[in-house]
DNA sequence: ATCAATAATTAGAATAATTCTATTTACAAC
DNA sequence: GTTGTAAATAGAATTATTCTAATTATTGAT
């Protein structure tokens, strides 16, 4: 596993925080990357654990912070699923989840154009939808 | 506002929990009959100050248990919305949720059945949904 | 390169939501 | 009515997250 950014990653970084003129720290590069190393959805906790492996003494309030301004910037998606603990997500593509409840692994299930626009057309008009999340549990087997 | 639930709403609540084999109880009747006296979608908190009017030493715990029980029963809908505490909704028919970012109030969006069937076809072969949970974010001007 | 200004990190405390535990109360079958 | 067991209760415990105040790092100006 690598532990710095690729050249491309790390532009989009800095050029994304730079547009709303924030810093680029090591351990904001350090947290970006982590989530871009490995396509799954780990909480803060969880990145907590990988970001240490690289940086032993960050905070688990930095993680957090980190994670807040990736968010701010559009790099990073967050998920709310049930009420266990938030998690992140480096799928930028439209997607929905789906959270097996046997396993409890969480699945990407990739949204093309069609479907995006028949999700959109439940709004009633005068909604604006910034955001959306499409979610569903059950069981996969596969 | 009624403080008890009509003929039906028992009715139904009873054979829910009978299936079940769990016990009618004034306390579970009656955080039933708050949640459908209003068509809003209040957290255990909310439900707590309602329950109390008719209950006044009801506590918290009995409110978590008792929705955890109307929830199994498929009588109560559960939505978990950003990373507020959980939100109770009365209404079983096929919904998303729109929350307005500016207000906070979150609307219930009617899907028909055309709706449901494109949300289910996201689903590749070999996920089977018990569930799902659509949610909107933005601004709602009406 | 150095310095000052300010943003970000840090550790730990604080808060909020929820769950757990042990005891008491109430329901339901006899 | 008794009795066995489910449910309610109060309060402690846990978990996730945010806040606070002090320290450190980055940036832009010299």
């Amino acid at each position: 596993m690598q532990y710095t950014l690729n050249a491309q990653d790390k532009c989009s970084l800095h050029s994304a925080l730079k547009k709303k003129g924030l810093r680029p720290t090591k351990q904001r590069s350090c947290v970006y990357q982590v989530i871009l190393s490995k396509r799954d959805h780990p909480t803060a906790d969880d990145i907590l654990l990988r970001v240490r492996k690289t940086l032993p003494t960050i905070s688990l309030a930095t993680v957090y912070n980190c994670l807040e301004t990736l968010v701010e910037c559009e790099l990073v998606r967050q998920v709310n699923l049930d009420r266990s603990s938030t998690r992140f997500c480096p799928n930028l593509n439209p997607h929905a989840h789906f959270k097996c409840s046997v396993t409890g692994e969480i699945y990407d299930l990739t949204l093309d154009h069609e479907s995006v626009k028949s999700l959109q057309s439940v709004l009633p008009k005068g909604f604006q939808a910034h955001n959306f999340e499409l979610s569903f549990s059950g069981t996969a087997n596969n």
